[in-house]
Formats: structure tokens, C-alpha cells, sequence
RNA sequence: CGGCGUGUGGCUCAGCUUGGUAGAGCGCUACGUUCGGGACGUAGAGGCCGCAGGUUCGAAUCCUGUCACGCCGACCA
């Protein structure tokens, strides 16, 4: 992290975290407030990140054998009305299409708030045979929810996202895709984002309106809050019965499909932001950032700099390179690829040109150094390869110092009134029990984590024999 | 949905109490000097004061209504 605050526009974190996070965004111009409440308008440098989260994300997707289609973004009523669970679960926060031009429609139609319907009127009509399975198929689409409280990237009435949709034969085959993809997104996460997560199951209060089990993947952020950074859930036969969807076996019985869907959305935009900014801006890993390396020249109108700036930028060309030729002043160019969270900043001016060197800087760490202009290119690849690695290790770091363990009630409490974080603690796996937490402490269970421990035979809260171990905390 | 608050150049805001015909800083444009941590000078462009009524010789300012946005709560992946 940069030992001092450059930029006095941003907020700083200890200050008021909530601030620090709107300065980021708009600092970073990531986006812009636009004058439909709820929804805002992404701009380059926003959406050059979901770009670059999009293409890593699909080809690990392919990888696993899915493949993209695109569905209606209408959902006529009488087909959200389906799945009793479904349509309770999303009904208070759709938007309804009630006119067609100047005609009221004889059936009102919502904006998709996601596409488990679609899918499942489509797969009726699509699956016959056992021969016709497994479908795996995605879709990159927008879907429109109309939240009351909205924030950039974390909860937006309008939001980006990919929603998958699977029907296999088995029971069997619909649970290893749930935990596969589940997989693909802690594995994203960490090797990409370079955010440590926690896989876990999700409680029956938490999970998916509609859903036999919901997992998912929960991110620290900086300020000791969760955030649900990826989900996938498990549809047993559910949907299935309730649209109808059947095939005919090798043992030629008619049977219903077993289903799967899992969604990342623009939300973890906001992950990235709040697991690794600091107080100068936003900082990127070089995985997923549209510039990695800013070259800034000094004294750009003496001769030669421009034209060795760009020199330097042909030879980085393995790289995302840019060069800085606005007429801007250096350290307004400076601050200006802090804010904006470019990994590495390469200065140039006439005193390096006539040494033969550079200076380098690490946006993570502040650090700057000189390095031979000969041997630039190499030093750049080992250092973006190293930062990516030590944002990993800093993040990973940060969630292991901020997850604590409670076994008694007073500890519990204790804990949430003093720390910010993910509490471990027994739970007896009564609703009842955890609506009371939620009511008492203001926390929720995150998620039962797949590795349990069993860190004593009662719940922490009502004492009764303990079921499972769950991680606690306050979220986004 | 409930409580509070705010609407004045692109942005942040002053002016409103006590009516007299709109200001500052930043940003923007042009030219010049600068350039190793948000440089400076000179000249310029840009606003029917959220909207609609009303009071008045005269309304950004007073009155009524309305719309939008923000924050806090409730709800909510």
C-alpha cells in the first residue's frame, strides 16, 4: 500500500468507508450516476474491467463444455408464476412491461430478474432424450431488479451479469456441475482478482427462491464486510416439475431433468475495489487490468522523450501499455494512474534517456526503482507477476486476520461488537435460531463452509447440540 | 414505503432571513511560459436559478403545488 494519502480528493478509508468507495469509483471513472435512479452508466475504464472478467471468465467456461446462447429479456406473468418459491423469492422486486406502443398487453410481461423461467420453457420444449443431455448453456445479458437502496457496482436496480443454466439426467451429474462451476469461480477469483474466497453452502434462509441448495463463494472486503462475490445453485427436479421438463431414459422411463444455474454479475467490480484499493485510488491486479503499465514521460517536449516514451511502449508491447502524452503535468499524470489503480508506472525524461535507464514504480506497494532501459521489458514481466502474487498473499492475509472463532454466546456478541469480519461459530441448523441472530446482532450466515471444524458440540447461540459450523458477518 | 435533507454554468457551492434583474473556486477553449508528486500568466466561452402556478411595478429570493435526487430506516442478492 502507498505510505502516504497523493490525492486529497479521496476520502480516506478510516475516515468514512462509504465515501472512500463512492471517491474511488468516480475518481477511477468507472462510472457515472445517470438520471434513471438505480442505474448507472459505466464508463470505459469501468467496463474495460467486465470486459476483460468476461473474456477470461467465458473461456473458462468453454473449458468445462458451455456454450453461450441468449434468451428474451421478457418474462410473460403466467411463466414467472410457475415455481411457487420462484416467483415469491422476486415478484416484490420485478418490473412489469404493462403497454405495448399506446395498447395495454393482455398479459403484463417483467423485465428478466433472472432467467430460470426462460430456460426451463425453452428445455420443455428442447429435451426428448437422454440424448439431448446434458444441456450447458450460458448467457451474458442485463437483468433489472428494482432494489430501494442502490450503490455502484454492488447493488444497482439494473446490473450485468452471466447467468448459466444446466439440465443433466441424474441428480448426480446436476451436483458435480453446481460444485464444478462453484470451483470455476473461487479458481477465477483467486488466480484472476487475486481475491481469496470462502466455498460454502448457503443456509434454506439464504438460499435461491426456488432452489434445493444454493453455494457460494464469499469475499472480505477491506472494511470487515462480506460480500457474495459468486453463486451456484442446485435445482434437483424442482423446475423440472414444475414446467414439465422430461426425457426419455435408456431404460426408456419417462423422468424429469435435475438443473443448475450460477451467476457472477458487476458486483464483483465491486470486490475488486474494496478488497484492494487503498487510499490514493484503486488498485488493480495486472490480471485484469485494461492498462498495465503507464509510461509517463518528463519534459515531454524537450526532444526525444515523446519519441523515446513510445519506443518504450513498442518494446512493452507483450504487455497492455500505454503512454501519458497529454499536457498534463507529471504528477497530475501520476495521480491520475494511482486513482485509476494501473499496476506499474514507467517515468521517462531526458536525464534516464542520457543514463540509458528508467524509473519504475509499483502502484501496490509505492515502491519505485531504476532500471536499465535494456532490461526493462524483462523487469516489467517479473514485477506484474509479482504484484499479482503479493495482492493475493496481502489479501489472503487480511482475511485470515480478520476471521475470528466464537464457541459462547457472549463471545459471539463479543466478537461482532469489537471486530469487523467473518465470525466462525457452531450453528444448531434451526432457522428460528438464525432468524434470532440476524434480529439480535444484526449479522446473517454467510455460508457453511465446505472444510468444517468443530469448534465445540453446541450452538453458539441457543446452546442446543451443534449441526454444522458457519461463518457469520455483516454484508453488502 | 416512513423520517430527514437538497435542487443556482460541466463540478462543488455562495446569494434567499431583509425582493431590485446572477457570483466564486475548480473544470473547459486559445496562445505563451512550464514539466522528476495534482504548474503559471493572459484572453475567452458557458446559467430562461428543477418545473408549474400565485403575490408584486419587479421573484433565484416570498406563497402554493409538483417533480427529481441524496442520506437514514424498513425491504432486499
Amino acid at each position: 500500500m502507498a505510505e502516504k494519502k497523493l490525492v486529497e480528493a479521496i476520502t480516506s478509508m478510516s475516515e468514512d468507508f462509504a465515501q472512500w468507495y463512492t471517491d474511488v469509483v468516480k475518481k477511477a471513472e468507472l462510472i457515472d450516476y445517470s438520471n434513471v435512479k438505480g442505474c448507472m452508466v459505466i464508463k470505459p475504464a469501468g467496463y474495460a474491467i467486465w470486459e476483460n472478467i468476461q473474456r477470461q471468465l467465458d473461456e473458462r467456461f468453454k473449458a468445462t463444455g458451455v456454450e453461450n446462447v441468449y434468451m428474451p429479456m421478457f418474462i410473460p406473468e403466467s411463466l414467472l408464476e410457475k415455481e411457487k418459491d420462484h416467483v415469491e423469492g422476486f415478484a416484490p422486486e420485478v418490473a412489469w412491461v404493462t403497454h405495448g406502443g399506446l395498447n395495454p398487453l393482455q398479459e403484463r410481461m417483467c423485465v428478466r430478474p433472472t432467467s430460470e423461467t426462460l430456460f426451463c420453457d425453452f428445455y420443455k420444449g428442447d429435451i426428448q432424450s437422454y440424448r439431448d443431455l446434458p444441456k450447458v448453456y450460458n448467457q451474458w445479458c442485463s437483468v433489472v431488479r428494482w432494489e430501494k437502496e442502490t450503490r455502484p457496482f454492488l447493488r444497482s436496480r439494473e446490473f450485468l451479469w452471466q447467468e448459466g443454466h444446466t439440465a443433466h439426467a441424474t441428480a448426480e451429474q446436476a451436483q458435480e456441475r453446481t460444485e464444478q462451476m462453484l470451483n470455476v469461480y473461487a479458481d477465477f477469483c483467486e488466480e484472476v482478482l487475486a481475491i481469496p474466497v470462502v466455498k460454502g453452502r448457503k443456509t434454506e434462509k439464504e438460499k435461491f427462491a426456488g432452489a434445493e441448495a444454493t453455494y457460494t463463494i464469499e469475499a472480505l472486503m477491506h472494511d470487515g464486510k462480506a460480500l457474495q462475490s459468486g453463486t451456484s445453485h442446485n435445482f434437483g427436479d424442482g423446475f423440472a416439475r414444475a414446467f414439465g421438463i422430461q426425457f426419455t431414459d435408456k431404460d426408456n422411463q419417462l423422468k424429469y431433468v435435475h438443473q443448475t444455474s450460477w451467476g457472477m454479475s458487476t458486483r464483483i467490480i465491486g470486490a475488486i475495489i474494496m478488497v484492494h484499493g487503498d487510499d490514493s485510488g484503486l488498485v488493480l491486479p495486472p490480471k485484469i487490468a485494461p492498462t498495465q503499465v503507464m509510461i509517463i514521460p518528463i519534459q515531454q517536449k524537450k526532444e526525444g522523450v515523446l519519441e523515446k516514451a513510445y519506443e518504450l511502449r513498442d518494446k512493452l508491447g507483450s504487455f497492455r501499455v500505454k503512454v501519458d502524452d497529454s499536457d498534463k503535468s507529471p504528477g497530475w499524470k501520476f495521480s491520475e494512474q494511482e486513482m485509476r489503480g494501473i499496476p506499474m508506472r514507467v517515468e521517462i525524461g531526458p536525464k534516464d534517456i542520457e543514463a540509458g535507464k528508467c524509473v519504475i514504480c509499483r502502484r501496490d506497494t509505492g515502491e519505485k526503482m531504476e532500471v536499465a532501459l535494456d532490461q526493462l521489458e524483462a523487469k516489467v514481466g517479473e514485477l506484474l507477476t509479482q504484484i499479482q502474487s503479493d495482492m493475493l498473499t496481502r489479501a489472503r492475509k487480511h482475511l485470515e486476520e480478520h476471521t475470528y472463532t466464537a464457541t459462547t454466546k457472549e463471545e459471539f456478541q463479543e466478537t461482532f461488537a469489537q471486530k469487523a469480519g467473518f465470525v466462525k461459530a457452531m450453528w444448531c441448523g434451526e432457522r428460528a435460531c438464525e432468524e434470532a441472530i440476524k434480529e439480535e446482532m444484526a449479522v446473517t450466515s454467510r455460508c457453511m463452509p465446505f472444510h468444517q471444524e468443530c469448534l465445540s458440540d453446541k450452538c453458539v447461540y441457543c446452546g442446543k447440540p451443534a449441526k454444522k459450523m458457519v461463518y457469520w458477518g455483516r454484508a453488502y
